[in-house]
DNA sequence: CTCTCGATGCGCT
DNA sequence: GCGCATCGAGAGA
């Protein structure tokens, strides 16, 4: 049912179980009493020891120690010093995991979002991982948040439910690592999003 | 559309 | 000190 939030058994699946099935639902950010939302158009799964993309490819520290926590928080992080990049971690305590999100849809207090992240175009307002960032007015204070329970500022709502066909994939963008971290089709988007970030000519469609 | 480049803070094998 | 899961501006085609 649309508008429900989504609890932590769903971020307790297989991470590219839940990459995929966040496609369509809602983000949604209450900022100064303001709902910012927007639809989930676009993610990236980051899974396991092995993946060599994966901030937890050399084991815990300081920064990735959200990737090893509860299913259902958020990891936050700074990156080229200036833009934040949003995930949700998945899977159990212990088995670093997450969901980058990538682009959304922009749905609710676009005006607001507009002052957040000044733009002229409606479709560069959230299309990139720091771009949407900041026009939910997202940062580090919220690292490590678990966005199931009923109070906190951020959180995901039940909304679209997409048939398989309407999902495409292809490999991670912006990504260092090895051959097969590179490869790897673990990019996920709503097929023929006007809403998605660059890289559209290397997605495939789902089978 | 494509590409190249610089900005900028911080965590790290 | 190095290297980023990025973005915006500028140049070229």
């Amino acid at each position: 049912m649309p508008g429900k939030r989504l609890k932590q058994d769903f971020y307790a699946q297989e991470t590219l179980r839940v990459a995929p099935a966040l496609l369509g639902k809602r983000l949604v950010r209450l900022w100064q009493g303001k709902r910012l939302a927007g639809r989930i158009v676009e993610v990236e799964a980051y899974t396991g020891r092995e993946d060599q993309s994966s901030h937890a490819r050399c084991g815990p520290t300081a920064r990735n120690a959200p990737m090893f926590g509860p299913p259902g928080r958020t990891y936050i992080y700074l990156i080229y010093g200036m833009y934040h990049c949003l995930n949700l971690v998945t899977e159990d305590v212990g088995f670093p995991a997450a969901v980058l999100i990538r682009a959304l849809e922009p749905l609710e207090g676009i005006e607001t979002q507009s002052q957040l992240r000044p733009t002229h175009a409606l479709n560069d307002l959230a299309r990139g991982p720091g771009r949407l960032c900041q026009a939910l007015g997202i940062d580090r204070q919220l690292n490590a948040l678990d966005v199931c329970t009923a109070n906190s500022p951020l959180w995901v709502e039940e909304d679209l439910t997409l048939p398989p066909e309407a999902i495409a994939t292809g490999p991670r963008i912006g990504v260092r690592g090895d051959a097969a971290a590179l490869q790897v089709p673990w990019r996920f988007v709503i097929a023929k999003s006007p809403w998605v970030s660059r890289g559209k000519s290397t997605l495939a469609r789902n089978s």
